[in-house]
DNA sequence: AGGCTAACCGAAACCGGTTTCGGAAGGCAA
DNA sequence: TTGCCTTCCGAAACCGGTTTCGGTTAGCCT
């Protein structure tokens, strides 16, 4: 790789001398205004580029923030990353930021890996999404003093910045939406409560149920692995119920995915006999079998948001002041309907009967 | 942020100079063993990381490489990404390079960022995605002589590494097995042949209809908007011929789904009255109606390979030593199916009409 | 004892920028 | 002409590492 034309190459390429071209080309006023011009004109001719390692290692910042990207079990790809990193990318590209992104394997290497990148002075910030309810993450960052920014909340996040979506409420919102629609035996399918997201929702759709006066079953609440699999052993196992739901809210448009397969397996459709609410708003929910009603919510201006939180703390301001709530809506898709009655579905049983 | 220790602060810690700490922790062999241990342990106590901007700069590489994320007019979501940076990032990890996302604007804001990465000395590698017939990136690149890889090809593709999937001879499989279940009105849902890409598979579609005696229709190749809603006016064309055709591929996964959302609103059953084939192997198709065929690939392994295979080129390999083509797999789930004769769409109408 | 070698470590240059400080040149007033 | 103040630029320190080179000490041989 050719070495780019640097500092010195340009000053001696001018006649003077590296430090008056490096104020030229910062605007510094100590530099006449034909000079400068002479060392701009020549800098682009040139094609000159500082040397990002130099110069950050002059100025005594890495001009870089990380995203440490989501691990799951399940490998399922993880549909939000990729616009995720389009925000951030561009919140960033404001002020000539990079974005690097690091994965790790465990845990426990997570925690070192964060340590090594810190540490070592390459990156100014971080993002962490989705975190646990005790993130072990956020209390070794805040160790490092290193700034961030969470995509999510802690079970206690009122010392750090973060952006989230107010999923508890969202899911209160789906529990309205049903028992407007007449529904009252209403399920949840659910994460491992490790993450916080998952308590969340869970706790919105309890406070959904109690809002409307209704009584908590918990054989209606099943927690299964987070994927489209989990979410269909969850279900079956609410199928199974001697008095199954009329509806269920899903902790995420994956799970309810695997909702809709399961209840299809039972000769039911989806948005018919039982109501299926997914959460996410995925753009492919459009061709799932019902297309999925779902809580949707805008990732790519959750990436920028969170890159200029995180800039702006870098700049000093408090992390405390930067605490986003953004709300889903509903998007109504085909997968809810209105309860069906016990005549009606006496009817399809005699129909049924009848074929 | 808490400047981490530095290298001198260690040396006067333990009595020694910088040099001889920073020669015992790169294991050169002119220091005694037991300094090397005394040194070690105390850098461990310490915490002490090397700072990598200084590292860098000294030893002259970014020990970085960069992915240039693929932007398209339709902003839907690129599920093969996060997979993709997963498996760059192990690939990098085994020599603790980062890695670094890079998106940009217009097409030309895009050379222009290209230019600045690795003129500035970030990066010491690039990886780019799903490149055009004739990528002004890739000459800008090889002028640069940063060493790059390609995930896809272009039209001319001899002297430089790329990774790619065999699409032409997966669209003459997908062929071929309509073809063995009965079709020979096959038609192609395509994107706009400026991508290599699409290409590719329009050429291996017709070769497939070539080997198999088939005649080639105009009328039964659609390009359009490389999204689902383009698979959805493509197929609706196909659909208002006089003669439609009894099966059809599709460039993409996201264009198959528009596919089957414009057969099923016509009253038609994808997997029985129409076939669809995709091409991409979404976890996610497993969900649509009815679950899609598709050509599958697996993405992380093309993550690992790029990486791999753009280290190697960097310490020195000749790029054109490094060509891989894989083979992409027949899914097969549900939305193909035999050809159904007329006596069939006979049957059919005649009992719609009594309904 | 003198000399030679090997083992071990310190001094200093270097990577390519930024930034402080001071000095030379020129303009103006006294 | 001297003195002072700007204006403009060069010299050099510095960021935090790596690496070359050379020097000191100890050990061994003759």
């Amino acid at each position: 790789m050719a070495q780019s034309v640097s500092l010195k190459m340009l000053a001696t390429h001018l006649g003077l001398t590296v430090s008056t071209v490096s104020r030229a080309l910062n605007g510094y006023t100590d530099i006449s205004p034909a000079t400068r011009e002479r060392v701009k004109r020549a800098a682009d001719e040139l094609g000159y580029r500082a040397n990002q390692n130099a110069r950050r290692l002059s100025i005594g910042t890495p001009e870089t923030i990380c995203y440490l990207m989501p691990r799951y079990a399940s490998s399922g790809t993880q549909p939000f990353v990729a616009q995720l990193l389009q925000g951030l990318g561009e919140a960033l590209s404001k002020r000539n930021w990079d974005l690097l992104v690091s994965h790790a394997g465990t845990s426990k290497d997570e925690l070192a890996q964060i340590d090594r990148l810190v540490r070592s002075g390459r990156i100014g910030g971080l993002v962490i999404s989705r975190p646990l309810k005790n993130d072990p993450r956020i209390r070794l960052i805040q160790d490092l003093k290193c700034p961030f920014v969470v995509h999510g909340r802690t079970a206690a996040c009122d010392d750090y910045a973060w952006y989230d979506i107010d999923s508890a409420r969202a899911f209160v919102d789906a529990v309205d939406h049903l028992v407007g629609l007449g529904h009252s035996r209403i399920a949840f399918v659910g994460a491992p409560l490790q993450y916080q997201f998952a308590q969340d929702r869970l706790n919105g759709y309890q406070t959904g149920l109690k809002g409307n006066g209704l009584p908590g079953d918990p054989d209606l609440v099943q927690i299964a692995e987070f994927s489209d699999e989990g979410g269909e052993v969850a279900t079956n196992s609410l199928l199974d119920l001697p008095e199954p739901p009329t509806a269920i809210v899903c902790v995420s448009d994956a799970m309810a995915f695997g909702a809709l397969a399961a209840v299809r397996a039972r000769g039911l459709m989806p948005g018919k006999e039982i109501s299926v609410i997914g959460y996410d708003g995925l753009s492919f929910g459009a061709h799932a079998n019902p297309p999925l009603t779902t809580m949707a919510q805008p990732q790519a201006h959750a990436g920028r948001r969170l890159g200029d939180m995180l800039l702006s703390i870098i700049d000093g301001e408090d992390p405390k002041k930067h605490q986003e709530l953004q709300r889903a809506h509903l998007l109504r898709r085909q997968s809810d309907g209105p309860l069906q009655h016990v005549v009606d579905r006496e009817k399809r049983s005699i129909r049924e009967e009848h074929q």
